[in-house]
DNA sequence: TGTTCATATGCAATAAATTGCATAATGTCA
DNA sequence: TGACATTATGCAATTTATTGCATATGAACA
C-alpha cells in the first residue's frame, strides 16, 4: 500500500491540508500513484491514528477551515523503512489492450476510434508533463529531491512517447491490413 | 469490469475450464490483464447466474472433476457491446516511480537495486512474448483472430522494449550523478 | 438573483483485488 | 517414504478502489 508513503512523501515538502494533497495528486505524483480525494481522506485518517503525521486545524473565514497534516519523525521512519523494501511489478490491466487482443469478436471501427482517443489522452499527458519540466526545472540548478522529481517526470514523457508511437503504429497496420 | 469480457474473449477459442483459463491468463491475455484463479473462479460463477457461460462437470478418474464452461450467444452478445464502449485509461501505479519521485528520502542503494530487478522482470517478459511470437505467429498465414493476438502481443513487445531503454537510461543517469 | 466554480471535508455503499486457507488425487524426484 | 509439483476447485477475510452522496461558503458571471 503505497498510498500512504506517497502521500508521507508529498508531506516531506511542507506541511499540507487534503485538499492540497489530492491537488498535488492531480498534477505530480499523481502522474505514478492516482487517488482519489476521498481515498486521500481516509488514508489521512489511518496516518494520524499511527502517529505518522499530526493534524491541526487552522481556522479559515469564509471557506472551511483547513487541516493541515505534518510529518512526524514516525512518518519519516516509516517511508525510510518502506523505501528498501522490494517493489512490485505495476500491474497493467489495459481494456484496450484485451479488445486489441480480441480483434476478431470486435467492431474495428469502434476500436479505431478509441485507439484515436487514447493517443488524445497519451498525447495530453505528454503535454502536462513537459509544461511541468519546462517551467520548474528546465536551466535550473536543481537539489537531490528536484532531480529525482525530474527523473520520475523524464520516465513520464518517455514512457508516454513510446506508447503514442505504439498505438499510432498499430493504428498504421490496422489501416494498412484494411480490416 | 473487464475480467468478464476477458474471461469471454477467451471462450471464444474454445470451452475450458477454469483452471484452463487461469492457465490461458498466465500466458497470453493476462499479459494484458493480470487475474489469479480465485478471481476467475468467482467471476465464472457470476458469468453462469447472467448466462454468459453454461457449465458442465466432466468425469475424471484419479483427478478433480472438470468443469467445462462454454460461451453462449447471449454471451457473444455481451463481447460485442462491450467491445464498443469506451475504455478508460490504465491506471498506471507504479510503486518504484513514486520511490524515484521522492528520490532525497530514499535510500538510493536500494533504489538502484530495486531498478535492476525491475529490469530484469521486463527482460523475461519481453522474451516470454518474443517466444510466443516466434513460436505461434512468424512465418505463418494469419487469421483475423490471430492477427489481433500478434498486434497485442507486439504492442507488449515494444511496451517492454522502451520501459528496459526508460530504466537502464535512469541507471545511469544516477550513476553518472553519483548520488 | 440564480448558476456555476473553487475551496474544503468526509461518509457510505459497492466493486474489485489480494491473501490465506482448504481439499483431494496422481506423479515424480531424492 | 516423505516431500513437492501438478491438476482442479473454491470459500472467506481483508484490503483497496470506485462511485455516489452530503455539506458549507465565497466569488465570479450573466
Amino acid at each position: 500500500m503505497a498510498l500512504a508513503e506517497a502521500i508521507l512523501v508529498c508531506l516531506t515538502d511542507r506541511p499540507m491540508s487534503g485538499y492540497d494533497l489530492a491537488k498535488n495528486f492531480d498534477a505530480s505524483i499523481g502522474f505514478f500513484w492516482r487517488a482519489s480525494h476521498q481515498q486521500i481522506y481516509r488514508e489521512l485518517g489511518r496516518l494520524r491514528e499511527r502517529g505518522y503525521v499530526t493534524s491541526d486545524e487552522i481556522s479559515q473565514s469564509g471557506k472551511p477551515n483547513r487541516i493541515m497534516h505534518t510529518i512526524t519523525d514516525t512518518g519519516r521512519d516509516a517511508v525510510k523503512t518502506w523505501s528498501s523494501k522490494p517493489v512490485r511489478m505495476p500491474s497493467l490491466k489495459d481494456e484496450l489492450l484485451v479488445k486489441l487482443y480480441a480483434m476478431e469478436t470486435v467492431d474495428i471501427r469502434a476500436m479505431r476510434e478509441q485507439i484515436s482517443v487514447r493517443l488524445e489522452q497519451h498525447q495530453s499527458k505528454a503535454t502536462a508533463f513537459r509544461r511541468i519540466k519546462e517551467r520548474y526545472y528546465d536551466g535550473k540548478t536543481l537539489s537531490k529531491n528536484q532531480m529525482g522529481k525530474l527523473m520520475a517526470l523524464e520516465m513520464g514523457i518517455a514512457q508516454e512517447q513510446s506508447t503514442i508511437a505504439g498505438w499510432e503504429r498499430l493504428l498504421d497496420k490496422i489501416t494498412a491490413a484494411n480490416f
